[in-house]
DNA sequence: CCTTAAACCTACAGTGATTGTAGAGATTAG
DNA sequence: CTAATCTCTACAATCACTGTAGGTTTAAGG
């Protein structure tokens, strides 16, 4: 009851495109699958589950070095947690750096495009805040980020 | 009083590195500049404004497209705002979209990394849901594996 | 004036994570 | 059997830089 299904059914079922599934085994992501007699991928529900491990946490933002760091302790199951922890951590950090950097932005945006209703482009607040840091909201206030 | 500066000094102010400043003017982001009888680029006054613009624009998340279509628009003072508003109002719109999904995924990895204290890989819920969709906050108010 | 170090020049390759293309062959439904 | 759809390989393009190699120019110090 081999339910082997192709690379098109593959990518559809964890979302991508047929394109990104070849290009995970061509980087040594995904294992090579096994071929038909006409040469096509077909893949098992093992290759299925690992693809969709990596799409997922493609969708949570992990970089494919991190995914592959993942995968190698996936791999292992009697390893400690720790390490997998840890690129969890890291990332969870890094989308909070990202969350903070872009609520600074969206307050900018915010000033210009309120400060912007109507007139022409030599009183846009929108050109003349991105010409000059200087009008900026706080630039130089929470330092970090 | 020209007051002409270097590249090197130009990307400093602009924060920025000395091939981004090149490659700004290789794609016609930035007018090419005048050169010192040596070949050196010199930059003047109203190229380090452009340069300015161009960082600020970056940091706040336009793409080069948008950046130059926002340049266009700041060549023609009387032409009337609207445009640039509508482009300023696009990137506020993305920005939003970022943080929504952001913030999802920041739950999503909290709750992976809190469940993932200690124990071995056999049951390390950061790899447990990245495997599993079916696994992920929406849907998991008391699933348990 | 000469040397050295730093900054600059061009041209091109590489990054990350795909996506798109061309031109062929395989598979499936009618 | 045929037509439509899918898949194959191999390679180029995307975005916004960044890095490299190998050379030239410039500023500073002796």
């Amino acid at each position: 009851m081999s339910e082997f299904v192709t690379i098109g059914r593959a990518a559809a079922r964890a979302g991508c495109k047929v394109q990104t599934v070849r290009y995970y085994e061509q980087i040594g992501i995904l294992p090579e699958a096994v071929r038909t007699e006409g040469n096509q991928r077909l893949y098992s529900e093992s290759h299925l589950q690992r693809l969709v491990f990596v799409r997922h946490a493609r969708e949570m933002g992990f970089s494919l070095g991190a995914i592959r760091d993942l995968l190698s302790l996936a791999d292992d199951p009697d390893h400690s947690c720790e390490a997998a922890d840890a690129i969890a951590c890291e990332q969870l950090e890094q989308v909070n750096r990202r969350i903070t950097h872009l609520r600074a932005l969206k307050q900018e945006l915010e000033r210009m495009v309120e400060q912007c209703r109507g007139g022409v482009i030599a009183d846009c607040r929108v050109i003349e805040v991105l010409g000059d840091h200087s009008k900026c909201a706080d630039r130089t206030h929470g330092a970090r980020a």
